[in-house]
DNA sequence: ATGAAAGCGCTAACAA
DNA sequence: TTGTTAGCGCTTTCAT
């Protein structure tokens, strides 16, 4: 490979200097049009390709910014992750992407990795161990935007973009009820990751309203998967007072029950199902399975303008925004249709 | 925010040089186990961050490895992006994403995000439009290394880590007939993709193999997804000579194959269906349902490993590496199981 | 083992 | 409108 052309080539080829050069590249004002012109052209020719780790050294801006969630994998973060690259592209920003897995350790990691990358800005959703939250603070402390999606913390005052989760955990239940199930239990994670809380607060809320007194027995907290959902379901299928009707913690905890209850010649909704997240795989299994819209891709869009709402008004440190919460869509389907 | 500490506050601090300071911080050979010490300590200290962006421009390595796939929505890839990520990540790289969203024009300009970002190198399988590949040789041209998975292209000569497709349709097919199937009709995408084209090479295969004449009625070319494996699946059952098995063009397909079905009161394996892709909810519907594995982890690790040892041996350009090849995963499961 | 100094490619005052 | 000139923070010869 021949050496790169700088604006220094074109410089010289067209007897000009190189700030010339990158004010025509850079489309600055003052310039004149003809200069432009030649400047473009000779790019062109010259086959140059602006280097932009130099221009972010003397700018100050990489147009990166570090996207920090648990898992690509899950799917829930992969649409956040499809809509946030989908529209920070239009605005000239680019996804540097980190994974925590999970781990604490390597959310730190990442909040490292992605500050020493000079990244512009921080989106993130933490992980399931995260409960102590200094790491973050040092995004803020180098000035710049950090954006909190999805899984926030009560420690942490920053920017953010979340569901409704309780109304989430209310709406499901109501749905529940409204169906005519009355005893409906609730499988879901131990952590103590916030969202979970606040969905189990919301089904507490709905039964509460109904005048239903609140089963212990009826709460069950294991794995957040089909495991957690099978393994679950067989505990409630022990009991003597039967539940009518289970709630999973996510689709694949509602999968799960499916499960456990098709080996028991249940079929749903002749004992109810219904989940939370809306995996593209809901609708379409037999029976369609009853959940919650997340709303991933408007949730992506909305981190989105929340960074560059951020970074335009440039004193970014000083102002928290209002959180911006989206409503949760009850979608109901045939695992809980009585008729 | 006070101003960032640089390697030069810590020379200052040390009363020593800078030189010294990034020899120590990179931890270079010829330096002294005590100044080595005394600089980790007053960077600790002074609260010290490396800026990868400052030392990319002279080391002309950012570190930076530029993926760029159809869509982080689509299972497949997430799984690749995630592997690719967690492996990558442990020898120091990072992840840079650009979607093309299967546009061609978008192809393009990711190559040139990506390069002009300066990564060390591009991951990247191609969107459905692509025919013309001459933008992704400006990898080459630029010295640096470009890896293509899963989707190939003839014309473009390059390192790529893909499955034996044709084995795929191979395997699926086989195993239809070993479980006893005759009829086997296959839905599939228009799409020209290679992968497509190679997974119906091997159902033609098997089929000869097995004596049996291919039946032009048994091929339905549509969408790829669950609204194609459905629409696909009535035309099917018009037919006066009807399929006894269905073999979807991938796990999406599969799914409205088995919705298309039960609408006419069929439940597999009563007429056999089987996918391709193993989407993490394949073996949890009911019936759990047959497909190939694509191996999408193995994919990434392989990709990344290649990247490794083409950066290792630093004169890239010059050697095409053998493809790595995978082998598909035949996965039988209820929807096709006779027993 | 350490220091001095020249850049990497670009931006952005400040001058002219 | 264009040119001059410092850097941005770091790496890397070449000296010492």
């Amino acid at each position: 490979m021949a050496k790169k052309t700088t604006i220094y080539d074109i410089a010289k080829a067209l007897n000009i200097t190189v700030s010339t050069v990158s004010r025509a590249l850079n489309n600055i004002s003052t310039i004149s049009e003809s200069t432009r012109e030649a400047v473009l052209e000779m790019a062109k020719k010259m086959n140059y390709r602006p280097n932009k780790v130099a221009s972010s050294l003397t700018s100050g801006k990489t147009y990166i910014i570090g996207v920090l969630v648990p898992s690509a994998q899950i799917q829930f973060f992969a649409s956040v992750i499809h809509s946030l690259e989908k529209y920070l592209k239009s605005f000239g920003y680019s996804i540097l992407l980190y994974q925590t897995n999970e781990s604490l350790e390597s959310e730190k990691n990442g909040i490292s990795t992605l500050l020493e990358a000079q990244v512009d800005g921080i989106i993130a959703s933490m992980s399931l161990e995260t409960a102590d939250v200094s790491h973050f603070e040092k995004v803020k402390e180098e000035g710049k935007p950090l954006i909190i999606f999805d899984r926030t913390h009560d420690d942490l005052q920053s920017p953010m973009v979340k569901i409704n989760d309780e109304h989430a955990g209310y709406l499901v239940t109501k749905h529940l009820l409204d169906q005519g199930y009355k005893r409906i239990a609730y499988i879901t994670t131990k952590h103590r990751i916030k969202i979970f809380k606040e969905r189990y607060n919301g089904y507490q809320k709905a039964l509460q309203e109904a005048g239903i007194a609140i089963n212990a027995d009826y709460s069950v907290f294991g794995e957040l998967n089909v495991e957690g959902g099978y393994l679950g379901t067989h505990t409630l299928l022990k009991l003597k007072d039967r539940p009518d009707a289970i709630i999973g913690g996510d689709d694949y905890v509602a999968l799960g029950i499916i499960k456990a209850l098709h080996e028991n010649n249940i079929v749903p909704p002749t004992i109810g199902v219904i989940g939370f997240a809306n995996q593209n795989f809901s609708e379409h299994i037999i029976p369609s399975l009853s959940t919650i819209d997340q709303q991933a891709m408007q949730m992506g869009k909305e981190c989105a303008k929340m960074f560059l709402k951020i970074i335009e008004r440039n004193h970014a440190e000083e102002l928290i925004l209002e959180p911006v919460v989206l409503e949760p869509l009850l979608l109901p389907r045939a695992s809980t249709k009585r008729s």
